[in-house]
Parts: C-alpha cells; sequence; structure tokens
DNA sequence: GACGGAATCTAACAGCCCTTAGATGGACGC
DNA sequence: GCGTCCATCTAAGGGCTGTTAGATTCCGTC
C-alpha cells in the first residue's frame, strides 16, 4: 500500500506503456502486437521498454492481471454499491451489467485478456489463472446465493452457466461498434435481459431442462464425411 | 460440381494440409500458427505448401470459408430433418444444438474460425465478411419466423441477440475440454436451456425488459480513477 | 553551476519464419 | 524401359522483431 503521493516520472511512463500494451494486444492479437507499436503509442523508443519491463511476456502478464483486476473492482463496486436490501438476484443482475460495461467501453486491460488469453505462452497463461479462479468464485459465490435464495434455477451446472455468460459478454468487444441506434447501453440491457430470461417468450409453467437427447437421433458426421 | 470419382494425390495432400491448418490455427491462434508446424503436421516440408496455396494468407482464407460453411452445413442439416409439423422455435433449438456441436466437437475449422477472425489481417476478413452475412441472414430468417409466430420475444434486437448467442457458443470451445460428468452434450443442453429461458427462474407473469437505467445511478468510473 | 543517478535513445545483433528457386523423386502412359 | 509431368524436398535469402549494451540526455541536489 504505497502512498500514492506524487507519481515519479517513471511511473507515469510505466502506466503510458501498459496503457498502449493494453490497446494494441486488445486490437491486434497477442502475437500480432509489436514491441514498436506499443512504444510508439506510448511515445517512446522500442528499447526504452525494456527499462520498465524485463521482457515481453512480463509485460503482457501485467497487462492480462491488470485486465481481471479492473473487471473485478468495477463489478464488486457495482454490486458493493446496491442498497442493503437488495436480493441476491439484483447483485447477479449488477454484476452482469458492470461486466458488460468494462468490456464494451471501460477497460482496454479486460477486453485485451478476453482477447488474448488463450493465446499466450503457456507459463503466462498458467501464472494468470489464480486470478482467473479468484474471479470465478466471486461469480460462483453471486450465483450461488441466488440459487439458495430460488431466485436462479437450480438445474444448472454453475460452472458451465458461468463459462456461457463470460461467452456472451466477452465477445461483444468483438462485433459491437457503437453508433446511432445501437448503444453499449442497449447491448447490455439485451444481454441482461437473454441472460435472466432467454429468447422464448415467457409460459406460465416452471420451465424445465428438456431430458437430453439428439436433435432426431441422427449422429455427428464423421470426419470423412464433412470435407468440402 | 465436379465429379468426386477419385481423389488424386494432390486433393489428398492439399486435404490434410487444410485440416492440420485447421487444428494448428485453432489452438495457436493466427500470428502463433507457424508454417512449420502445419506443414509437420500434415506430413509434408514447409515449403511444400506452396504448391498448393499460393501464400500463408491464402491458406488461411481457405480454412476460414470452411469454417463458416461446415458450421451451416451442419446447422441446415440438423434443421432440414427436422419433422415437417415442426414449430419455429423448434428449428431455432436445433440450430443452437447444431451450431454448439459444431464449436464442441465436429469442426476444427469452425472454431478455428471463431478464434483467428479477429487476428486476420484486414483484406482476409474483409473477403470473409460475405460468408458471415450470409450465415448471419440465415439466423436472422429462423429468429424472425420464431417471432412472428410468437414464440420468441418481439423486444429483442435480433442482431445484438445473435451476436450474443453466438458469442456463449463460440466461447466454448476456448474453455471446454470434454471430461467424466461434463459432456459436450450436457454443455449443448445448458446453452440451449440458458439460451431459451434464462437462468432466473420462471415466473408466471409475462416478463418485459426492465426500463433502462444505469444500475444505482453512478456514472462509469473515469480513465483517471481506474488506473491501478 | 557542476555532479550523479534516473530515464531514454541509438545501433546493432541474433533468431525466427515466410518465401522462393532449383534439384530430386515418383507415378503413369507409351 | 523411357520420358514426362506431377509432387515433394532441400537450401538459402531476406525481412521482421525481441533483446541488449553502451552512449546520451534529463533533472533534481548540493
Amino acid at each position: 500500500m504505497a502512498a500514492p503521493s506524487r507519481p515519479t516520472k517513471s511511473e507515469l511512463t510505466r502506466q503510458r506503456i501498459l496503457d498502449a500494451a493494453a490497446k494494441i494486444f486488445r486490437s491486434e492479437g497477442y502475437s500480432g502486437a509489436r514491441l514498436s507499436d506499443i512504444a510508439a503509442a506510448a511515445g517512446i523508443q522500442t528499447g526504452s521498454l525494456y527499462y520498465h519491463f524485463e521482457s515481453r511476456e512480463a509485460l503482457v502478464e501485467q497487462v492480462l492481471h491488470l485486465g481481471i483486476a479492473v473487471a473485478r473492482q468495477h463489478v464488486e463496486e457495482a454490486v458493493g454499491a446496491l442498497p442493503s436490501d437488495a436480493t441476491a438476484l439484483d447483485r447477479v443482475k449488477a454484476a452482469i451489467l458492470a461486466h458488460t460495461e468494462v468490456q464494451l467501453e471501460i477497460s482496454d486491460y479486460s477486453s485485451a485478456h478476453a482477447r488474448i488469453i488463450g493465446q499466450v505462452p503457456a507459463d503466462v497463461r498458467r501464472r494468470n489463472l489464480v486470478d482467473q479462479i479468484n474471479y470465478g468464485e466471486y461469480w460462483d459465490a453471486l450465483l450461488k446465493a441466488a440459487v439458495s435464495a430460488g431466485q436462479i434455477r437450480d438445474d444448472l451446472d454453475l460452472y458451465v452457466a458461468r463459462m456461457l455468460m463470460f461467452g456472451a459478454l466477452n465477445w461483444t468487444s468483438e462485433w459491437f461498434r457503437p453508433r446511432a441506434g445501437r448503444s453499449a447501453q442497449l447491448v447490455a440491457d439485451q444481454a441482461l435481459a437473454i441472460l435472466l430470461h432467454g429468447v422464448e417468450v415467457a409460459r406460465a409453467e416452471p420451465i424445465r431442462v428438456a431430458p437430453r437427447r439428439h436433435v432426431n437421433g441422427r449422429r455427428p458426421p464423421t470426419k470423412s464425411e464433412r470435407r468440402g
């Protein structure tokens, strides 16, 4: 907990580098992002990066770490700011909206994380796993509480459900471009509506998952059948 | 419509290269996939690739093209195989299940597409756009029919809804690893259940989207507030 | 205003990987 | 059996990019 008195020059530059790296990694992918691009965006020469970071991997590792930290902080703030009589479901709603906001407009770090976590060297990814697990456990607690409160269905595999939700939300930064008639707020609202209630019209009877069985009983095509 | 008499040796090798490329692009990303890896997986030398493909870009372009073609074919087959009295919603369900299957187990091409389409050079992506638009229009037709039939809510932006669904489904190949107790079929079922009905427990009254408004009225933090 | 460390720049190296050209091998028809 | 075209291999080049070491500039302090 260092005193945030006045940021030293080195700290300022380091911050500019990180911001630039998050932006470049987000738009170019991991292997596609060149250190020369990052340095240029930060307003320094390529070699100067090595005064602040030991290597390219150390830089990306820090970006990934911040990507989760920013998302988690924003979500926790949104959840924590709810009135004390908020239900467990209210908390889940707030978390979904906050996570969507982070992906869409708040943070290059978080969208960079979603974008490149699957491309990064194995050891970098492994070291980032603890952050992911922590964040995942936070969400699991939110969801479990809502299940216990009878507000979220109890026939869901919460891990699978969470990953499906993250997929829908994290993917937004790949296709969403703000323009007239389709704001980030609209996307967040629709995401919340679909994840909570689905696309089907509401029905009166309780909803159960259909007994699992292959669509019309066909087997998936074999490898040799699907070329072309 | 060339007669598929006997595949020539060149065609066989070309197919092996494409299969290998799909697998490598899927697992390594676009920039991370080396031609030497692809060649090795196809059982040939790196230079020999150029007898079959003009360049690395031409190869990835073909993989992307097939990625959509395979998905579309599998989905259309599943939908087309439904009994003639199937409702518009039944068709949407079949499409969701089929799309999930493709991502999870059927095709390296389709998961490679989801994985690398955002990393590929701009002109390759632009040339792939027509395939994407065609496939998107197919889905739009399915969804619109279900909306007209009163089986899917009419308060959704169908483009946004479709992209959220694709996000949830396409992301599965990033995190799903089949193991005991969590089969691809389970994931597909859960995805279908969540996308159709959401995670919230069913309610008796018709569901409406809540009036849009910021969670607890806070504004998103500014850039200077979120460093750390 | 000179000293010294912090911060940045410059220039070059080294490795990787796409690409190419020419050589080599193999299958099939005559 | 021989020639011809198809398919593949081998080896080298050339560009790009991460990394490093030493030179240089900035800036607060005495």
